[in-house]
DNA sequence: GACCTGTCAAGAGCAGTGCTCTCTTTCCTT
DNA sequence: AAGGAAAGAGAGCACTGCTCTTGACAGGTC
């Protein structure tokens, strides 16, 4: 799961490996069932029938066993929605749009507390590691791919006029393109991000009480509604 | 505080609020510091200078010390961009947006742990009392105030056509404007709003590593075009 | 002025946490 | 079979939130 230990040779190291997944599923039920906040190592411990310190042979500390469960929860993520993207027409560019963003929302109404851990607040004094960047890429390199062929296409909107530093702020992401979108629409596509990710995060911890109807139908018609704007700022449109 | 005691009389009435107000000081100052999850009742006792146990004279429990940091933390927001918001003219409304994204967000960079406590992960087990809905919703009535001015002079955008199940969605919200304003540019408003915290939630939170230069001058200028892509979604035009 | 009552600080204690260190047992390799 | 590495167990440290009891003190009343 972490750094691929080749494949397991001796009976020990195939013990190893079987413990080592015990654990992190064992941690992996509590996350989903009280949160980050409440994951202990030793309730961990308890629920494979070790002692407390037994587990530190497997796992160094409790930060590491945070990063095996943010690296699972952006991979779980990764895969439903890839999936889901997947399964539309390519040249359908507004239905990849919003099974993407249909995909995220579900995964996380079902898995509240991993989104919490991936999308939520920092667990403080813990820096996420180098391979979390990996995984964690994977949503925004699909909403890429929209706007990569939305260009080849010839039917993104027409760039405006930009302040050269505001081009300039986006250098990073406009990388992962290699050229292909305009820094316009890149920007336009960072909105469509930060939109969809705000508009689940306030779904989830609560923001919307008082504000959207709390029944389940009412909450996907608004969130259908709002992604529906979202894309009509990229230029996705009905008439694909 | 919490409620208010009326006008102290006797002395040790006077002592008693004193204290309170020490040890929400120090709470303040711990939450600034190390953040919600490291406040404990116990630092604090060390720093006002009493035993743990005589702490709880005075707070319940952490769940109220955590409840009295939170409107705490909503009512320094809310003056904030309240101030921010008055101090331009009523119908330069681009302005009035701008200003109450930019004063959010300079708060929010200003008190990190604050803005995690009210705008990032709940509290597990905590459930937010309803006294702090009314400072929670301090900058939401700006954001409403500005759609309602923007449909009485008649500059909102033509309304689309909707989905009455959208409509039926928003609700509650739209008790709020009181049928001052259209479904449609509430929808437009909430989309504005989730874009501006959602904006900011992943600012602060780290994900835009990689994604914006991460230069205090280019988050700003990034920052700044993101809400007038959003002001233009509402139809707030730099020909105010 | 004496007395009762309510308030408050303090201490001990319970159950839990992350983590380290040491000791013993187990099992694999040579 | 022997040596050594790996794994489990236990004790212990320094914390946490929270409760209960004890003793000191101040406020208002008789």
């Amino acid at each position: 799961m972490t750094t691929s230990p080749t494949v397991p040779r001796t009976a020990r190291d195939r013990a190893r490996a079987e413990i080592t997944a015990e654990i992190l599923d064992a941690a992996r039920q509590h996350l989903a069932r009280e949160g980050a906040a409440a994951l202990s190592l030793r309730a961990v411990a308890r629920d494979v029938g070790m002692v407390s310190s037994a587990v530190y042979r497997y796992v160094p500390n409790r930060d590491a066993l945070l990063t095996m469960l943010i690296i699972d929860a952006y991979d779980s993520l990764g895969a439903v929605v890839e999936k889901a993207e997947s399964a539309v027409a390519r040249e359908d560019r507004l239905g990849r749009f919003l099974a993407i963003c249909h995909a995220v929302r579900g995964w996380a109404l079902a898995h509240p507390h991993e989104y919490a851990l991936i999308y939520g607040t920092p667990v403080p004094g813990y820096a996420a590691p180098e391979d979390t960047i990996g995984p964690a890429s994977r949503v925004s390199l699909l909403l890429i791919g929209i706007l990569v062929d939305l260009t080849a296409s010839g039917a993104a909107p027409a760039p405006d006029e930009l302040d050269p530093s505001v081009a300039a702020s986006i250098a990073p992401v406009l990388e992962f393109a290699d050229g292909r979108v305009s820094d316009d629409l890149m920007l336009r596509g960072l909105a469509a991000w930060s939109g969809l990710f705000g508009t689940i995060t306030f779904e989830l911890f609560g923001q919307f009480h008082n504000v959207v109807a709390s029944s389940q139908r009412a909450r996907k018609a608004f969130f259908d509604h709002q992604m529906r704007q979202l894309a009509s700022g990229l230029g996705l449109d009905e008439a694909a």
